[in-house]
DNA sequence: GATTGTAATGAGAACCATTCCCATATAAGG
DNA sequence: CCTTATATGGGAATGGTTCTCATTACAATC
């Protein structure tokens, strides 16, 4: 079976157990996630599918969270982006461009997961926390951004938000 | 000179780079960030300050992250959320509770330190991107919440956000 | 120490990503 | 088929954040 159809399975099975269907809409959103291979934001998804309704979008993929089809990653501007969940695309980081805000997949080395699993060891011991994941990005800037940085003298972005 | 003032005069210096004063409001943000020793979400300040009205914290916050004295910092909720810049508080990362969002500082060990700059390093040769910084968040569940969840079965937080 | 220009303040309106509501449509089972 | 439960999508509501603007405080000059 090819990983597209194991996705596809996956994500059937995990709404089957609660009770959810895994209906076209549902389909399309797992489809995109798939083969965008890094977080999307809802824009970028309505733009990538064509005509799918906004209240749909945020609806079915708050379905598919619920389900653990699919996981939320924090980014740098406004917008909310989306991914498949990690047992279903595999472990990985992310690289956020500071000034345009898009996000690429990175994968990581095991020295740097050995690194960052001892630190979760660490601090579960010091705080008491129960560590369940953790989350590394890097931020920088994206060789387009770079581009039209040496090219005009830009505003900079709003602060609080960006 | 104590490490509270050198933080007021580090503020006040980086203000006055760009035009800009250090106000009262400027130097209560400044020291309510300084003391919590954790990033704050807006109605936190709002808290802890007493009687600051909204408008001016997020204007001033704002300003202040403009000049580089403050920072915004991600986290698991709807809120953002902010701590003084890593020039003056020095450089650490978070663990975020997944079920409150409240958000305390951890501080890394040269280990980790060193894996994570190889990695940006690698990236930065790999995808053509000038990387300025990294963002190393672990992700738990605190120990009030913990007991809460052993207590009572909980219905799950919204799934979008969250 | 009055004056004058510039920047800061605070109350509320505006904005916009996200969520909610509800009438309609679609699928599943008897 | 009928029935019942769930999904859909358009639009209204929500709420964190930003903007506007009249007022106030500051700093420098006369």
């Amino acid at each position: 079976m090819s990983a597209a159809e194991s996705v596809h399975e996956q994500a059937a099975l995990r709404l089957g157990g609660q009770g959810q269907r895994y209906t076209p809409v549902r389909r399309t959103l797992v489809t995109t996630l798939a083969e965008a291979g890094r977080p999307l934001s809802i824009p970028e998804i309505l733009e990538a599918t064509g005509s799918l309704p906004q209240s749909s979008a945020y609806r079915n993929v708050t379905t598919l969270i619920e389900a653990g089809v699919v996981r939320r990653v924090t980014g740098v501007d406004d917008h909310g982006r989306f991914e498949l969940a990690e047992e279903l695309a595999g472990h990985h980081h992310h690289l956020a461009c500071a000034v345009c805000g898009k996000v690429e997949d990175v994968v990581p080395s095991p020295r740097l997961e050995r690194a960052m699993d001892e630190a979760a060891r660490v601090v579960a011991e010091e705080q008491g926390y129960q560590v369940t994941g953790h989350q590394f990005d890097l931020v920088g800037t994206c060789p387009a951004c770079r581009e039209a940085a040496a090219t005009s003298t830009m505003p900079s972005a709003r602060a609080v938000r960006s």
